[in-house]
DNA sequence: CTGAATCCGCGGGGATACTG
DNA sequence: CAGTATCCCCGCGGATTCAG
């Protein structure tokens, strides 16, 4: 038989849904083209919104600066501001977004290993 | 002073280009999050399309089918159909696949161990 | 059960203009 | 230069239906 307790679950088990749930609003947040180009672009460096989007091919005004919010929301990028004239802001990883960056490193080494394979494949494919 | 072959390209360039202008079409086939989720879910297992559906939860019907092809297109996935009634058809990793199996892997590795960094990021959002 | 096709609403995302 | 706001359209993606 199940339990009113068990049925509602135990508070543990709320908290991992929580976290759960949690854990799956920021993969699908970070788990988007731009956000990935964004941090693949940045590296090591520290860049300013409009290297950003030379950087960034294909990137319009609006999906950069609202990837950006995004990012620096999550702590993975850092927003340094100076108080120039003209404006001049410089993005950069944070701790957290330079160790998402080694992962999106290996997603682009495999998709360099793969573009063989993977061509191939789509070439054999409508048969 | 520019000349025309270094306007028009080597052909070497021409196909560093088509190279880089592909993977950069794979990236965006695959960085987007039903794929990277089923491919997560798929793991070293096959399953069964109604068993994927109920794997990668929030999934419709027609976005489960569409990333399916997309991945089977690229070589990714493979599909084995099992010619019985009712069908039942099966799905399993390549070895390409696998391969990116295990960057995801990696990222969804980096989202629990920073789950604690960005939720205090998110909280001194507003400030 | 798997999957293709159709309809359709809503929001992603581009273009543009305006502020600081 | 950086960012916000507005308009607007196309296409993503959900629901449903039909086929094998």
């Amino acid at each position: 038989m199940v339990t009113k307790q068990q049925l509602k679950g135990l508070p543990e088990d709320a908290d991992l849904r929580r976290a759960d749930s949690l854990a799956r609003e920021i993969f699908s947040d970070v788990a988007n083209k731009w956000a990935l180009l964004i941090i693949e672009a940045l590296g090591e460096r520290t860049l300013r919104f409009s290297e950003l989007r030379d950087e960034v091919e294909g990137v319009s005004h609006k999906m950069l600066t609202q990837n950006l919010r995004m990012l620096e929301r999550n702590g993975l990028v850092s927003r340094k501001v100076h108080p120039t004239v003209p404006p001049r802001v410089e993005y950069t990883l944070t701790e957290p977004g330079r160790a998402l960056r080694a992962t999106v490193d290996a997603m682009c080494d495999w998709t360099h290993r793969y573009l063989g394979h993977i061509e191939k494949a789509r070439g054999s494919f409508g048969a």
